[in-house]
DNA sequence: GCCAACGTTGGC
DNA sequence: GCCAACGTTGGC
Protein backbone atom coordinates (compact mmCIF):
# COMPACT_ATOMS: atom_id res chain seq x y z
CA UNK A 1 0.00 0.00 0.00
CA UNK A 2 1.90 3.02 -1.37
CA UNK A 3 1.31 6.63 0.48
CA UNK A 4 0.01 8.01 -3.33
CA UNK A 5 -2.60 5.68 -3.14
CA UNK A 6 -3.29 6.59 0.75
CA UNK A 7 -3.39 10.15 -0.10
CA UNK A 8 -5.64 9.45 -2.94
CA UNK A 9 -4.20 12.15 -5.15
CA UNK A 10 -4.04 11.85 -8.70
CA UNK A 11 -4.74 15.03 -10.72
CA UNK A 12 -6.87 15.24 -13.66
CA UNK A 13 -5.25 16.78 -16.86
CA UNK A 14 -7.27 19.96 -17.66
CA UNK A 15 -7.24 18.84 -21.64
CA UNK A 16 -6.64 22.63 -23.01
CA UNK A 17 -3.71 23.82 -22.01
CA UNK A 18 -0.72 23.89 -23.88
CA UNK A 19 1.04 21.33 -22.38
CA UNK A 20 -2.27 19.21 -23.06
CA UNK A 21 -2.43 20.14 -26.52
CA UNK A 22 0.54 18.92 -27.51
CA UNK A 23 2.15 16.12 -28.97
CA UNK A 24 4.78 13.91 -27.78
CA UNK A 25 7.85 15.77 -28.09
CA UNK A 26 10.38 12.73 -29.19
CA UNK A 27 13.48 14.34 -27.89
CA UNK A 28 13.22 15.19 -24.28
CA UNK A 29 14.42 12.80 -21.85
CA UNK A 30 10.69 11.29 -21.21
CA UNK A 31 10.14 10.54 -24.56
CA UNK A 32 13.57 9.27 -25.48
CA UNK A 33 12.99 6.58 -22.57
CA UNK A 34 9.52 5.81 -24.09
CA UNK A 35 9.55 2.26 -26.23
CA UNK A 36 7.87 4.24 -29.37
CA UNK A 37 11.12 6.41 -29.28
CA UNK A 38 13.37 3.42 -28.38
CA UNK A 39 14.20 3.54 -24.93
CA UNK A 40 14.20 0.89 -22.40
CA UNK A 41 10.60 2.45 -20.41
CA UNK A 42 12.15 3.15 -16.69
CA UNK A 43 11.39 6.46 -16.38
CA UNK A 44 7.74 6.32 -17.39
CA UNK A 45 7.03 10.15 -17.14
CA UNK A 46 4.51 11.75 -19.67
CA UNK A 47 6.44 14.19 -22.14
CA UNK A 48 7.55 16.87 -20.91
CA UNK A 49 6.01 19.33 -23.55
CA UNK A 50 2.91 17.22 -22.41
CA UNK A 51 2.95 18.06 -18.75
CA UNK A 52 -0.36 19.22 -17.67
CA UNK A 53 0.31 22.89 -16.18
CA UNK A 54 -2.92 22.59 -14.48
CA UNK A 55 -2.55 18.90 -13.17
CA UNK A 56 1.52 19.19 -12.53
CA UNK A 57 2.48 19.18 -8.75
CA UNK A 58 5.53 21.00 -9.66
CA UNK A 59 4.61 23.77 -12.06
CA UNK A 60 7.82 25.85 -11.66
CA UNK A 61 9.74 22.81 -12.56
CA UNK A 62 6.97 21.87 -15.34
CA UNK A 63 7.54 25.36 -16.71
CA UNK A 64 11.40 25.26 -16.47
CA UNK A 65 10.92 21.98 -18.46
CA UNK A 66 8.98 24.24 -21.63
CA UNK A 67 11.11 26.48 -21.55
CA UNK A 68 13.96 24.38 -22.25
CA UNK A 69 12.74 22.54 -24.77
CA UNK A 70 11.63 25.83 -26.23
CA UNK A 71 14.79 27.24 -26.51
CA UNK A 72 16.45 24.13 -27.82
CA UNK A 73 13.68 24.60 -30.95
CA UNK A 74 14.59 27.87 -31.38
CA UNK A 75 18.35 27.23 -31.58
CA UNK A 76 17.90 24.86 -34.69
CA UNK A 77 15.03 27.30 -36.09
CA UNK A 78 11.99 26.45 -35.01
CA UNK A 79 9.42 29.04 -33.51
CA UNK A 80 8.10 26.39 -31.14
CA UNK A 81 9.02 22.90 -29.72
CA UNK A 82 6.28 21.83 -30.65
CA UNK A 83 6.76 22.66 -34.37
CA UNK A 84 9.80 21.38 -33.89
CA UNK A 85 8.82 17.68 -32.42
CA UNK A 86 6.22 17.92 -35.50
CA UNK A 87 9.14 18.78 -38.44
CA UNK A 88 11.46 16.07 -36.89
CA UNK A 89 8.74 13.22 -37.07
CA UNK A 90 7.71 14.08 -40.23
CA UNK A 91 11.35 13.55 -40.77
CA UNK A 92 12.33 17.09 -41.68
CA UNK A 93 15.72 18.10 -40.09
CA UNK A 94 15.40 22.01 -38.50
CA UNK A 95 19.03 23.51 -38.57
CA UNK A 96 20.24 26.34 -37.67
CA UNK A 97 19.97 28.34 -40.97
CA UNK A 98 22.91 28.96 -42.83
CA UNK A 99 23.96 31.44 -45.50
CA UNK A 100 25.99 30.88 -48.06
CA UNK A 101 27.85 34.24 -48.97
CA UNK A 102 30.39 34.09 -51.37
CA UNK A 103 33.13 34.24 -49.22
CA UNK A 104 36.60 32.50 -48.70
CA UNK A 105 38.50 32.96 -45.36
CA UNK A 106 41.88 32.37 -46.54
CA UNK A 107 44.85 32.58 -44.27
CA UNK A 108 46.74 36.41 -44.19
CA UNK A 109 44.13 38.10 -45.94
CA UNK A 110 45.56 41.68 -45.31
CA UNK A 111 46.06 42.96 -48.24
CA UNK A 112 46.13 46.31 -50.25
CA UNK A 113 49.15 48.42 -48.80
CA UNK A 114 49.88 50.82 -51.08
CA UNK A 115 47.65 50.00 -53.99
CA UNK A 116 45.52 52.77 -54.01
CA UNK A 117 47.45 55.83 -53.74
CA UNK A 118 46.03 57.99 -56.70
CA UNK A 119 42.91 57.78 -55.09
CA UNK A 120 43.80 58.99 -51.89
CA UNK A 121 42.17 62.61 -50.89
CA UNK A 122 41.23 64.83 -48.34
CA UNK A 123 39.70 63.19 -45.56
CA UNK A 124 39.63 59.30 -47.31
CA UNK A 125 39.43 57.18 -44.69
CA UNK A 126 42.21 54.73 -44.84
CA UNK A 127 43.98 52.51 -42.46
CA UNK A 128 47.88 52.69 -41.23
CA UNK A 129 49.58 50.05 -40.75
CA UNK A 130 52.88 50.26 -38.20
CA UNK A 131 55.67 48.80 -38.71
CA UNK A 132 57.10 50.10 -35.62
CA UNK A 133 58.29 47.08 -32.91
CA UNK A 134 55.60 44.91 -31.56
CA UNK A 135 53.01 46.89 -33.46
CA UNK A 136 53.49 44.99 -36.62
CA UNK A 137 50.52 43.75 -38.70
CA UNK A 138 48.42 46.18 -36.12
CA UNK A 139 46.16 48.45 -38.38
CA UNK A 140 44.46 52.06 -37.13
CA UNK A 141 41.90 53.86 -38.34
CA UNK A 142 42.99 57.31 -39.95
CA UNK A 143 42.02 60.07 -42.34
CA UNK A 144 44.13 61.36 -45.28
CA UNK A 145 44.40 65.14 -43.88
CA UNK A 146 45.83 66.26 -47.37
CA UNK A 147 46.10 64.16 -50.49
CA UNK A 148 49.36 63.41 -51.52
CA UNK A 149 51.45 65.03 -54.50
CA UNK A 150 51.83 62.56 -57.44
CA UNK A 151 55.80 61.94 -56.26
CA UNK A 152 54.96 61.69 -52.38
CA UNK A 153 55.84 58.52 -50.88
CA UNK A 154 54.28 59.75 -47.29
CA UNK A 155 51.57 61.34 -46.59
CA UNK A 156 49.88 63.03 -43.62
CA UNK A 157 47.18 61.17 -41.71
CA UNK A 158 44.94 62.06 -38.60
CA UNK A 159 44.58 58.56 -36.21
CA UNK A 160 40.49 58.24 -35.53
CA UNK A 161 41.95 56.66 -32.50
CA UNK A 162 44.85 57.76 -31.72
CA UNK A 163 45.54 61.01 -29.66
CA UNK A 164 48.15 63.46 -29.24
CA UNK A 165 47.62 63.67 -25.23
CA UNK A 166 46.48 61.77 -22.58
CA UNK A 167 43.28 63.67 -22.31
CA UNK A 168 42.34 62.72 -25.77
CA UNK A 169 41.23 66.06 -27.24
CA UNK A 170 43.08 66.54 -29.85
CA UNK A 171 43.66 63.46 -32.67
CA UNK A 172 47.37 62.41 -33.23
CA UNK A 173 48.65 63.45 -36.79
CA UNK A 174 51.82 62.42 -38.07
CA UNK A 175 53.48 61.06 -41.35
CA UNK A 176 52.80 57.51 -42.53
CA UNK A 177 54.62 55.80 -45.89
CA UNK A 178 52.31 55.54 -48.39
CA UNK A 179 53.24 51.77 -48.59
CA UNK A 180 51.29 51.37 -45.25
CA UNK A 181 48.17 52.88 -46.38
CA UNK A 182 45.23 51.54 -47.55
CA UNK A 183 41.72 52.10 -48.23
CA UNK A 184 38.88 50.86 -45.18
CA UNK A 185 37.61 47.75 -46.34
CA UNK A 186 33.96 47.19 -47.27
CA UNK A 187 31.53 45.88 -44.41
CA UNK A 188 31.66 42.56 -43.96
CA UNK A 189 29.36 40.66 -45.80
CA UNK A 190 26.50 39.29 -44.21
CA UNK A 191 26.54 36.05 -43.07
CA UNK A 192 30.71 35.09 -43.31
CA UNK A 193 30.78 34.47 -39.97
CA UNK A 194 28.90 31.75 -40.27
CA UNK A 195 31.77 29.87 -42.33
CA UNK A 196 33.89 30.96 -39.65
CA UNK A 197 35.69 27.84 -38.06
CA UNK A 198 38.88 26.85 -35.68
CA UNK A 199 41.99 27.79 -37.93
CA UNK A 200 40.50 30.81 -39.95
CA UNK A 201 42.29 34.04 -40.00
CA UNK A 202 40.12 36.95 -38.77
CA UNK A 203 40.78 40.25 -38.00
CA UNK A 204 40.30 41.38 -34.29
CA UNK A 205 39.22 45.18 -33.10
CA UNK A 206 40.84 45.60 -30.06
CA UNK A 207 42.70 48.44 -28.47
CA UNK A 208 41.60 51.05 -30.57
CA UNK A 209 43.37 48.60 -33.44
CA UNK A 210 42.61 45.72 -36.16
CA UNK A 211 45.20 43.29 -35.21
CA UNK A 212 45.59 40.00 -37.31
CA UNK A 213 44.15 36.59 -35.18
CA UNK A 214 43.86 32.88 -35.79
CA UNK A 215 40.54 31.96 -34.87
CA UNK A 216 40.68 29.07 -31.96
CA UNK A 217 37.15 27.61 -31.00
CA UNK A 218 33.46 28.79 -32.16
CA UNK A 219 30.92 27.88 -30.07
CA UNK A 220 26.94 28.73 -30.27
CA UNK A 221 24.38 29.18 -28.06
CA UNK A 222 21.31 30.05 -28.37
CA UNK A 223 19.70 33.55 -27.84
CA UNK A 224 17.27 33.76 -25.13
CA UNK A 225 13.84 34.95 -27.04
CA UNK A 226 14.04 38.45 -24.40
CA UNK A 227 17.00 39.74 -26.16
CA UNK A 228 16.37 39.16 -29.77
CA UNK A 229 16.27 42.38 -30.91
CA UNK A 230 14.13 43.65 -34.18
CA UNK A 231 17.30 44.08 -36.04
CA UNK A 232 18.55 40.32 -35.45
CA UNK A 233 15.44 38.30 -34.98
CA UNK A 234 16.57 36.14 -37.64
CA UNK A 235 19.33 34.88 -35.43
CA UNK A 236 18.06 32.53 -33.03
CA UNK A 237 22.08 31.53 -31.62
CA UNK A 238 24.85 34.11 -31.12
CA UNK A 239 28.71 32.99 -31.98
CA UNK A 240 31.09 33.46 -29.62
CA UNK A 241 34.72 33.30 -30.48
CA UNK A 242 38.13 32.17 -29.09
CA UNK A 243 40.97 33.97 -30.77
CA UNK A 244 44.90 34.27 -30.51
CA UNK A 245 46.33 37.20 -31.64
CA UNK A 246 49.20 36.07 -34.28
CA UNK A 247 51.56 38.96 -33.30
CA UNK A 248 51.24 37.96 -29.21
CA UNK A 249 50.51 34.94 -27.99
CA UNK A 250 47.17 36.56 -26.41
CA UNK A 251 44.06 34.40 -26.50
CA UNK A 252 40.90 36.63 -26.57
CA UNK A 253 36.85 35.57 -25.82
CA UNK A 254 35.50 38.02 -28.41
CA UNK A 255 31.74 38.41 -29.92
CA UNK A 256 31.43 38.41 -33.49
CA UNK A 257 31.01 42.86 -33.44
CA UNK A 258 34.05 43.40 -33.06
CA UNK A 259 36.42 40.92 -36.10
CA UNK A 260 36.31 41.01 -39.42
CA UNK A 261 37.30 38.71 -42.36
CA UNK A 262 40.44 39.76 -44.29
CA UNK A 263 39.97 41.96 -47.42
CA UNK A 264 41.75 40.79 -50.56
CA UNK A 265 42.35 43.28 -52.81
CA UNK A 266 42.04 43.63 -56.95
CA UNK A 267 44.74 45.84 -58.83
CA UNK A 268 42.83 49.02 -59.88
CA UNK A 269 41.68 48.84 -63.27
CA UNK A 270 43.18 50.72 -65.80
CA UNK A 271 41.16 53.91 -65.79
CA UNK A 272 42.33 54.66 -61.89
CA UNK A 273 45.42 53.56 -62.34
C1' DG B 1 -5.82 -6.92 -18.82
C1' DC B 2 -3.49 -3.08 -20.84
C1' DC B 3 -1.43 1.26 -20.98
C1' DA B 4 0.05 5.78 -19.63
C1' DA B 5 2.09 8.01 -16.29
C1' DC B 6 1.70 9.27 -11.17
C1' DG B 7 4.07 9.89 -6.62
C1' DT B 8 7.86 8.33 -3.97
C1' DT B 9 12.45 7.37 -2.90
C1' DG B 10 17.29 6.18 -2.65
C1' DG B 11 21.48 7.28 -4.41
C1' DC B 12 24.14 10.77 -5.93
C1' DG C 1 18.22 19.35 -3.95
C1' DC C 2 17.68 16.57 -7.94
C1' DC C 3 16.28 12.95 -10.78
C1' DA C 4 16.57 8.11 -12.61
C1' DA C 5 14.17 4.25 -11.43
C1' DC C 6 10.19 1.79 -10.19
C1' DG C 7 6.00 -0.01 -8.07
C1' DT C 8 1.63 1.04 -8.67
C1' DT C 9 -2.75 2.72 -10.14
C1' DG C 10 -6.72 5.24 -12.63
C1' DG C 11 -9.05 5.04 -16.87
C1' DC C 12 -10.34 2.44 -20.48
ZN1 LIG D 1 8.84 14.84 -24.91
ZN1 LIG E 1 -3.60 20.67 -19.23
Amino acid sequence: MSSASAQGTKRKNCGTCEGCLSPNCGMCSHCKDMPQFGGSYSIRQRCKLRKCIMASSRVEATLKDRKELASLARAHGAKKASLWAAALRAGNEYTTAVRTPSVRLDEGLSEGWGAHTSMLLEDTPVEVRMDEEGLEGVFYLANIVSAPPEDATQVRVRYRDLWETEEGTERLVEEADLTNIRLQPPPSPEGYIDLVRPGDSLELFYDEGWWEVLVLEVSRKPIEPESITQAGADRRDELQLRVISKIYDKEHDVGTADVRPGVRVSPLPPFFA
